[in-house]
RNA sequence: CGGAGUGUAGCGCAGUUUGGUUAGCGCACCUGGUUUGGGACCAGGGGGUCGGGGGUUCGAGUCCCUCCACUCCGACCA
C-alpha cells in the first residue's frame, strides 16, 4: 500500500471523549470513527486488523472440526418468545418492526436461531456431535456503552454453538473449545489467563472465562501466586482457615451499644479486631415473582460479592434495601445479628463463619451488640440456617488450591464458554432420536468470543505513551517504509523496489510516500504501531538506511544492500 | 435507569456571566514559494442551520421553555 493513496488519516489531538489507551488510539491513529454512542465505522486499516483476527480465529476453529455459517442478524421475535428470553433480555434486546408490523430483534446472541436452523435438520443421534459457528455482528442496547471498541453497542462476535447427545461429548467439545480459544489468544500474541466464572442470565452448568490482563479491564479476577488457579471475583473461592480469637468470653452477653452501627464504630468501642466481628449486608431479593429481604452475614473484614449472595438464594437480582423497607421488615438498621433475627427473615450466613467462635454481632435490638457469640451450634439458630461462600475474595486470602496467598488483577473478557445442556434446546423442543429410538433434548455448549473487543484489548495490553504496539500477528502491515523526503528521486526509487520485494516475499510492507517531513511520518509509524520500521533518508547516499523496532525500540543501521534479509531478521525476532 | 456535565468549521477550543457591527483562535484543508531525520516557515485562500424546535426582544451563540444527541461516575452488562 502507497501510503499517499491510502485512505488512513491520523490526528495530533485525542478525541475529547476517549479516556482509555486502545480508544484514544484508534481514534488518532484512524482506525475508527464513532457514527453514534457505541457505535463505529471501520476505515480500511481498521478492517485489516479485524480481518487478521478473523482469520486466526477462523483457522483454528476450522482445525477444531467446527463448521462455519452466518445467521440472520436480523431475527423473528417469535423465536425469542419461544425460550422466554424475549421478556428476560429486557432494554438490550433491540426490537423493530417491519412494514408490516412484524415484529424482529437485532440479534445480540443467536442460541435461538441456531436451535431453529439445527432442530430442522438434525433427527438422529447419528447426525451429533455438530459445532456450528459465526463470526458475525452483534447488536446489544447497552445501557452504557464506553471505552471505544472495549463496550460498543454494534459489535462483531465470534459466536460457535455444539449440540451433542451426551453430556460427556458436551464434555470433550467443551474442553476442545477450552484448548481452541488458548491457541487463538496465544497466537494473537496476547497475555491471558482462564479463570473460572459465573454462567449469568445465559444458564447452563459451568462455564470459563478468557481474561486478557490489562490495568484498564473492567472485571476482577483473582488469581493465585503459586499454582494457575484463577477465578472471576465473582465465583472465587478461598481457603477457609480458623483463628483463634485471643479474647475468651465467659458467657454470652448483650452489651450496651449506644449510636455504634458501623463494624468500624461497634469494633472501636468493644475493643476487638473487626476479623471477629459480624456484618450484616441487607438487600432486596429480585425473583421472577417476588420481592423479598434478605440478609446475608460475612465477616467484618470481608465485603459480600453480590454475584455469590444472588446465585446462593437463587434470586433473579439484588437491589439495595432502604432504610424503610429495613425497618419495615422487623430489623433494626445497625444491630442486625444471626441470633433472634425475626423468623420470617431469610438469611445466609458467609462459610468462613462456620464454626466460628467468640464473635460480636448484632443483636437486632436497638443500641445492643452481642459479644461472645459463636456459630457452633447451628441449631442455636433454628434449622433454617443457610452456609454459603458469599464473601468476596480479596488480596492476601489463601488459594483454594494451594493455600498461597491470592492476588488480584484486572482483566478484559475476550471469550466465554459455557455448557448450556438443554436449557435452549428444551423449550424450544429441540430433540433427536436416540439409539433406543426416544426423543431427547439436545445438549448444548456455546463459546464466544468478542473479536471487535479483542482488537481494543490488544491495543490495551500493548501501547506506550506515543501510540500503538502491536502484535506481528495482527499488524495490518507490518513494515513501514519512510521515505524520509519524497522529493529525493534517489530515496523514492530505493524505497519502491525494497517496497516491490517485501512484498513479494510476504512481509506485508506500506510505502509511505507522503509530501510530509521526517517528523510526521515517524510520529505516525509510532502511533499506527507497525511493528518495524525502514527509514529511507538522507544517509542512503552513504549506502545506508535505519531499521527500527517499534516493541524495543532498537534502531540498527544497515547497508542498502543486505537492509531486506535484516527487515525479515528484525520481524522473525 | 440514578447522579453530573457537554453541544460553536473535519478535530481541539474561546466567546454565553452582563443580548448589540460581518462569530473568533490553534490544528487540519486548498494555492504559491522556501524548507526536508522528530509533528517547519512565509504569503494568500476556502469552510459555520452556534445540536433541533418554540418563545422573549428593535436585536439572541448569549435570556426563557422544550426536545435531542454525546460524555463521565454509578447501577447494569452471555
Amino acid at each position: 500500500m502507497r501510503w499517499s493513496r491510502f485512505f488512513l488519516y491520523t490526528k495530533k489531538e485525542a478525541p475529547k471523549d476517549a479516556v482509555t489507551p486502545s480508544h484514544i488510539y484508534l481514534v488518532r491513529g484512524g482506525y475508527i470513527k464513532q457514527v453514534a454512542a457505541g457505535i463505529y465505522d471501520f476505515t480500511p486499516i481498521g478492517k485489516m486488523v479485524l480481518d487478521n483476527i478473523r482469520e486466526i480465529i477462523k483457522n483454528e476453529m476450522d482445525n477444531a472440526g467446527a463448521q462455519e455459517v452466518m445467521l440472520s442478524f436480523v431475527t423473528p421475535y417469535e423465536l425469542w418468545e419461544e425460550t422466554g428470553r424475549a421478556k428476560k433480555y429486557g432494554d438490550e434486546l433491540l426490537r423493530i418492526e417491519d412494514r408490516k408490523g412484524q415484529k424482529f430483534v437485532l440479534s445480540p446472541t443467536n442460541e435461538e436461531s441456531v436451535v431453529d436452523l439445527v432442530r430442522s435438520y438434525v433427527k438422529s443421534y447419528k447426525q451429533l456431535p455438530i459445532n456450528l459457528y459465526q463470526i458475525n455482528l452483534k447488536f446489544r442496547d447497552e445501557a452504557r456503552p464506553r471505552f471505544g471498541l472495549l463496550r460498543g453497542r454494534e459489535f462483531i462476535m465470534k459466536d460457535a454453538y455444539s449440540f451433542h447427545a451426551t453430556k460427556e461429548d458436551l464434555d470433550r467439545e467443551f474442553n476442545l473449545m477450552q484448548e481452541t480459544y488458548e491457541n487463538i489468544f496465544s497466537k494473537m500474541g496476547l497475555d491471558f489467563r482462564v479463570v473460572e466464572a459465573d454462567s449469568g442470565a445465559i444458564g447452563g452448568s459451568g462455564s470459563r472465562e478468557f481474561m486478557v490482563l490489562a490495568n484498564t479491564g473492567e472485571d476482577d479476577i483473582v488469581v493465585c501466586t503459586e499454582c494457575n488457579y484463577a477465578a472471576n471475583i465473582e465465583v472465587a473461592t478461598k481457603k477457609h482457615i480458623k483463628k483463634e480469637n485471643p479474647i475468651k468470653t465467659e458467657i454470652i452477653e448483650e452489651v450496651h451499644t449506644p449510636g455504634k452501627k458501623t463494624i468500624e464504630e461497634v469494633c472501636e468501642f468493644l475493643g476487638i479486631d473487626p476479623y471477629f466481628s459480624v456484618k450484616a449486608v441487607v438487600k432486596k431479593a429480585i425473583f421472577d415473582n417476588k420481592e423479598e429481604i434478605v440478609v446475608f452475614f460475612v465477616r467484618g473484614t470481608d465485603t459480600l460479592e453480590e454475584t455469590k449472595a444472588k446465585n446462593a438464594i437463587g434470586a433473579v437480582d439484588l437491589a439495595d434495601a432502604s432504610e424503610e423497607e429495613i425497618e419495615k421488615a422487623g430489623l433494626v438498621p445497625g444491630f442486625i445479628g444471626p441470633f433472634g433475627i425475626p423468623s420470617n427473615i431469610k438469611y445466609v450466613i458467609d462459610d468462613d463463619l462456620r464454626m466460628a467462635e467468640e464473635l460480636v454481632c448484632g443483636a437486632n435490638k436497638k443500641d445492643y451488640h452481642i459479644k461472645g457469640a459463636g456459630l457452633l451450634d447451628a441449631n442455636l439458630l433454628g434449622n433454617l440456617t443457610v452456609y454459603r461462600d458469599i464473601a468476596a475474595v480479596k488480596e492476601g486470602d489463601l488459594c483454594p488450591e494451594c493455600g498461597k496467598p491470592l492476588k488480584i488483577t484486572k482483566g478484559i473478557e475476550v471469550g466465554h464458554i459455557f455448557k448450556l445442556g438443554t436449557v435452549y434446546s428444551e423449550p424450544m423442543n429441540a430433540t433427536f432420536l436416540d439409539e433406543n429410538g426416544k426423543a431427547k433434548p439436545f445438549i448444548m455448549g456455546c463459546y464466544g468470543i468478542g473479536v471487535s473487543r479483542l482488537i481494543a484489548a490488544a491495543i490495551e495490553q500493548n501501547h506506550d505513551e506515543k501510540g500503538i504496539i502491536w502484535p506481528k500477528e495482527i499488524a495490518p502491515f507490518l513494515v513501514d517504509i519512510i521515505v524520509s523526503d519524497v522529493k529525493k528521486e534517489e530515496q523514492l526509487s530505493f524505497a519502491e523496489s525494497l517496497y516491490e520485494e517485501l512484498k513479494k516475499a510476504g512481509a506485508k510492507p506500506i510505502l509511505d510516500d507522503r509530501a510530509e517531513r521526517f517528523g510526521p511520518k515517524i510520529a505516525d509509524f509510532e502511533l499506527v504501531g507497525f511493528p518495524v520500521c525502514v527509514i529511507v533518508g538522507k544517509k542512503l547516499k552513504d549506502g545506508k538506511v535505519e531499521i527500527r523496532n517499534r516493541k524495543t525500540g532498537e534502531k540498527i543501521e544497515v547497508n542498502k544492500e543486505e537492509v531486506f534479509e535484516k527487515i525479515l531478521e528484525v520481524l522473525n525476532s
